[in-house]
DNA sequence: GCCTGATACATACCG
DNA sequence: ACCGGTATGTATCAGGCG
């Protein structure tokens, strides 16, 4: 027997001779890449037996089902008993609960729609990202491209060890030549590779030198030979991995990448799992982060401080280059230069990935294109088990709105000194104030003494004060370790290896923390119980309201607020008081997070404008940060927003506005800040009303492009007559001649500019008009 | 048949 | 495939109008 310190990369199952076996793939202690096979864990799940004798006489009688014991266990709260059923064959475990929920006597089937790999994390406590001590004996290797296999003899023991690992990284970056819209894999070649190993090997297979075969077979050897534990790439789930694959199989080649041989295969959430290696997608990345509009790789590298070559390529561009040697030698460098983006920008994820994965515990591959709903509710099952709650199966439920938050009339106009307070983590702390979970919630049919129930204002919903409910339990979790972190931090240099893994842990924990409340109102949840959402909101308004009648009261002006949020003119004492208040009355925390020098209010909620005392500028709401207006409109907006807040002279703001309008006028801007780009929903005959990019889009879609749900269509306006939907192209045919400019001036910049100027009481006059008129009245300033 | 206002649809944002 | 609240632009339709 041997004594393993190993950390978990992958894990997956198969059948073998009838049983399951679970491998799990990771490095020992050592750096030595090892896989450890186990069949301990039988396929199960659990029927709640209402009428025990009766239920266990059936059980007797049902194929497959091979012993059953009878526990004691929990749903949403209430003590239960049931049957844990041991499966013989796994691919029925589905069936056989379905068939065993409709037995007389069953109460219902639970732990039932999990996959194997699943249960063996959850009932082991197995973390992905993390290190264990696993006992194990050594067995064959059986051709697994690994140093070491071994046999699992008990259970793997997480362990709190914690050790940087360095994994061994393969970036790449794929061009395939389209011959009409869209590359196809079902005739396109893929043209040129570019290959990037973190231990400084770089490369890229071109068809003109080796053919597309042998840029192929490159890719699989080098895999081959270099091993990698990651490879990385951005758009590989949804387009890269089912590419490659049909090429090589155009040229009489598998993909046999895995480190078992397998090619790379679908599984959940739609990402592409390769046997034994993590297969990250980086596009799933930016896909988290609201900040980037347009998701393509140059956004995610800026966002994140990637520095990338200034050179503008993309899939329209390629036939043309392809034509001439010149124009290929630049293909090539391109595709070099993405690599190394990809490789740096993976740099960038990497650690925020590994706290994430190790987090909610699913393997780290998965959890980036797993939806926060499914990264929540993974964290929940691993917290259900230490409550002994039994896991509910998902099920469709019919949807049924609630109340929100509230959000305040802004006051309209500049104000000077303003003081932002927000509450720290509002909804999750309101829950565990209160108890609220789906394992507290009272029924309402149940009676109740009014001492041992919390109520919930407006909604009247009731949860029991003891004992603690689990998702208490949960977000108490989350918040001490958050809070522990913290403390740490401000002990470490930022740029120790300590400081970096934590600092991404306590990002994790955010993410995680704040989408508790979304999860429980989100009716695909297993633990979806709509009063839960329902309250949390409600004590959210009452508790906002109550800070705004005491600001009031200690004669503090409130200029806007927004459900965890108020902003006051800014008064040091008198937001101490208030402080104290919020903290001593109502039991929760209230600090100021942003002073505004000045701050811009229109009339309409969620939008605004304000001056940082560092002198940067932080806009909300407004246009300047919508992803689906024009470039041109959104920097004269810009402009407009930072004379008026740093001079308050809105007349300077006009005259600078006039003048960039006045280029716009005579064409002179770039056609890329003209694009107006919008997310295709649904497929475009879906559509009940046409729209310009639907049109489009669906011009796209004739032409050979591939465009579907979740794609950006970037248009631009032409000269033309009729509705707006005859008068746009997609961004790529368009010539500056062929330009509607006016259409930018009046239904882009006017109402950009307005919006602003508005609230000082001028109007669309006042910006067209001539410098004469605008003396008139006079040169006046805010402040 | 054309104009106008009301309404529905569509998208993206805030917290 | 986390929530509800909100702003805003464009399409479409009903009704007025000799």
């Amino acid at each position: 027997m041997i004594s393993l310190r190993f950390y978990l990369l992958d894990i997956d199952s198969r059948l073998r001779s009838g049983e399951v076996e679970v491998r799990l793939w990771g490095l020992t202690d050592e750096g030595r890449r090892v896989v450890l096979f186990d069949r301990a864990l039988k396929p199960y799940f659990y029927a709640v037996a209402e009428n025990t004798e009766l239920l266990e006489k059936q059980l007797k009688s049902i194929g497959d089902v091979e012993e059953f014991e009878l526990k004691e266990a929990r749903i949403f709260g209430k003590n239960v008993k049931a049957f844990k059923i041991y499966v013989s064959n796994p691919d029925r475990v589905d069936s056989i609960a379905e068939a065993v929920s409709k037995l007389k006597g069953c109460g219902g089937v639970y732990d039932c729609d999990l996959r194997h790999t699943q249960h063996y994390l959850l009932d082991y406590d197995v973390q992905p990202c993390g290190w264990h001590v696993v006992e194990v004996e050594p067995t064959d290797k059986e051709n697994i491209k690994i140093d070491e296999a071994y046999r699992m003899l008990k259970p793997p023991v997480s362990i709190g060890y914690q050790k940087d690992v360095i994994f061994r990284v393969l970036a790449f970056y794929m061009i395939p030549l389209p011959s009409k819209g869209s590359a196809k894999p079902e005739k396109d070649k893929i043209v040129c590779l570019a290959v990037r190993t973190n231990e400084g090997y770089v490369n890229v297979y071109n068809s003109e030198e080796v053919g597309e075969r042998g840029l192929i077979e490159n890719f699989i050897e080098l895999i081959d030979s270099f091993n990698p534990d990651v490879i990385v790439g951005y758009g590989t789930n949804a387009r890269d991995w089912e590419y490659l694959a049909k090429r090589a199989e155009a040229n009489g080649l598998k993909l046999k990448v895995g480190r078992d041989g397998s090619e790379p295969h679908r599984s959940v959430y739609g990402h592409i799992s390769i046997a034994g290696r993590i297969a990250l997608d980086l596009y799933d990345y930016a896909d988290d982060i609201a900040d980037i509009k347009i998701k393509t790789l140059e956004n995610l590298a800026a966002y994140l401080g990637v520095g990338v070559k200034d050179e503008l390529m993309e899939e329209y561009d390629i036939p043309k280059l392809w034509e001439s040697s010149e124009g290929r030698q630049r293909i090539l460098s391109y595709a070099l230069d993405r690599c190394r983006v990809i490789m740096e920008c993976f740099k960038e994820f990497i650690d925020y990935g590994c706290q994430l994965s190790n987090l909610v515990c699913i393997p780290l591959d998965h959890v980036c294109t797993a939806a926060v709903g499914f990264r929540v509710e993974s964290y929940l099952m691993k917290c259900s088990r230490k409550f002994g709650e039994l896991i509910p199966k998902r099920i469709e439920k019919p949807y049924q709105p609630y109340a929100g938050a509230i959000v305040l009339e802004p006051k309209p106009g500049l104000h000077e000194n303003v003081a932002v307070l927000d509450f720290r983590s509002m909804y999750p702390s309101i829950m565990m104030k209160f108890n609220i979970s789906p394992d507290t919630y009272v029924e309402p049919e149940v009676n109740t003494k009014p001492e041992e129930v919390f109520i919930a204002p407006e909604v009247g919903h009731r949860f029991f004060k003891k004992p603690d409910g689990f998702y208490r339990d949960a977000l108490k979790r989350l918040l001490e370790a958050r809070a522990e972190i913290s403390k740490k931090l401000k002990d470490l240099s930022p740029s120790s290896t300590e400081y970096r893994i934590l600092d991404a842990r306590q990002k994790a924990i955010k993410v995680i923390t704040n989408a508790m409340y979304g999860y429980a109102g989100w009716i695909g949840a297993r633990w979806y119980r709509r009063p839960i959402a329902e309250s949390t909101t409600a004590w959210g308004r009452k508790t906002l309201l109550e800070t705004v009648d005491y600001a009031m009261k200690i004669g503090l002006s409130v200029i806007y607020g927004d459900t965890d949020s108020i902003f006051v003119k800014h008064d040091q004492e008198k937001i101490e008081e208030l402080v104290k208040y919020v903290s001593e009355k109502l039991g929760l925390e209230i600090k100021p997070e942003t002073i505004y020098r000045r701050i811009i209010f229109t009339e309409a909620k969620k939008r605004y404008a304000g001056l940082l005392a560092d002198g940067r500028i932080d806009i909300t709401g407004l246009e300047a940060v919508r992803g689906d207006w024009s470039e041109i409109a959104k920097k004269i907006q810009r402009e407009v927003i930072r004379i008026i807040l740093e001079t308050g002279s809105v007349e300077q703001a006009l005259k600078e506005a006039r003048k960039m309008l006045s280029d716009v006028e005579v064409g002179k801007v770039p056609l890329r800040e003209l694009i107006i780009w919008k997310t295709l929903t649904k497929t475009t005959e879906d559509y009940k009303v046409l729209t310009a990019h639907v049109k489009a889009a669906q011009r796209l879609v004739d032409m050979g492009w591939d465009i579907g749900p979740g794609d950006k269509v970037g248009i631009i306006v032409v000269k033309g007559t009729g509705r707006l939907y005859d008068r746009v192209e997609p961004y790529q045919f368009v010539k500056p001649e062929d330009v509607d400019y006016r259409y930018y001036v009046e239904n882009q910049i006017v109402p950009a500019v307005v919006r602003i100027i508005s609230v000082f009481g001028y109007r669309e006059e006042d910006l067209r008009a001539p410098i004469k008129t605008m003396e008139k009245k006079g040169q006046r300033t805010l402040f």
